[in-house]
DNA sequence: GTGGTCTAGACCACA
DNA sequence: GTGGTCTAGACCACT
């Protein structure tokens, strides 16, 4: 009945959701202000239980993400300084993942800031012949 | 019936397995010559259709990670330079994934390194703290 | 319900499915670039599950004789130095077939050579008397 | 019900079932007097009409190959001469066969000679490092 | 329409 | 036991 395959079950499905809607907010696909899907909508959407997009929803509000309105749905905050926090924080989730799978991988402070510059300026040689 | 819920539904579970199996190998959790687990054993704990597990394997054998035998089973290979190419491709996977993430959150070629390199630094504060 | 007489059971129908395509590449009745025909129907004219179709045109582009495109089709390769691999391929097994059949019916190297020179002159008369 | 999948559909079954005959003779699997095993078993072993089987006996001793005895079965001649042209009845097909499909790939007369010359002597210095 | 993936379950060959 | 092949049929992504 209820797939779930986008989550896996490394963490809580709450928690995958509101980094999906974290994710979503700094790339700017989710602005300031912006009415979230409903709980129902989401629930449905992402083929899960609707308790489980409300969970999401609070701790969202609870970290100043999101803000409830009651008859009116949940909206993104206006606060910017909220927002730049969020990108602080997973692009630091990212780092720290990076830097532990490197690790696991047997690579060396010094290695994998050697491998991030190299894929780094081949990328932008890529980018600059396409030019 | 199947639960699945180790996977989701991004990549075909076949390179999942395969990925997993990458990732043991090089954090030497597998070693080489050692012997998998049966198709079937591993169908079976990872919930999975014992057809996707052989096409993992049989991957595994194209790519010269794994080595079938006949009624005896599969083994990793014993061949270590092929172990080292693993360890390559994954690490540069993972740097590429990271670095696209990190894109995706705004942040400059300049701003990656550099918040890289912050958190290997804090990272071995703390390892020293503990000392 | 399914027939297969097409096939033998000495070896598995997907390299017999292979080998078909392998001859007609040789004998231009298949041309680089010529789009084969779909899975679907190459399992329906040959009586064989599409599973089996695929695993064929798998391997044929692993091979590097076929190339898939998603949603258009699977095509034979404009690469002719493939081909004549292809060629070489399919006379090898030729000759190997023929120089293990004709030893196990007891004759020598020089028997063998013999006889296929004796029955080229032969030919070669016949096509004259034609003429 | 009937697999049959030993054989092909490019030729009437009671001549493969002659041929597979013919062969064991040849590699002297049967030998000159030798008892065939019964219609019944041979049909059930190949899981093949019984008719059919007669059929291919039939024709065997048409041809001076087989024998009938009343109430005893059926035998392989004490004729060798007959043998010998079953090898070289045999043989000739397997050349003829093998010339052919070199022809379909577009190999002259000259090129087969040398391709089977090749492959013997590469034979030959196989067996002699085996030595 | 194309090919891609997966499941369920069958039967086979090898050891 | 091991892996190998095949079928029947489902659902998905791409064009």
């Amino acid at each position: 009945m209820n797939d779930m395959t986008q989550f896996n079950d490394t963490a809580p499905i709450y928690l995958q959701i509101m980094d999906t809607i974290k994710r979503r907010l700094i790339s700017e696909e989710l602005k300031p202000g912006q009415q979230l899907p409903s709980v129902r909508q989401t629930a449905e959407d992402m083929r899960v239980n609707p308790n489980t997009v409300i969970r999401s929803y609070a701790e969202l509000e609870r970290e100043g993400i999101a803000e409830k309105r009651r008859g009116m749905g949940t909206f993104i905050t206006e606060n910017k300084a909220v927002i730049e926090n969020v990108r602080n924080e997973v692009s630091h989730n990212l780092v720290s993942d990076f830097v532990s799978g490197m690790n696991e991988c047997g690579f060396s402070a010094a290695d994998i800031i050697a491998l991030v510059q190299k894929h780094i300026e081949n990328r932008t040689e890529c980018k600059q012949e396409n030019v």
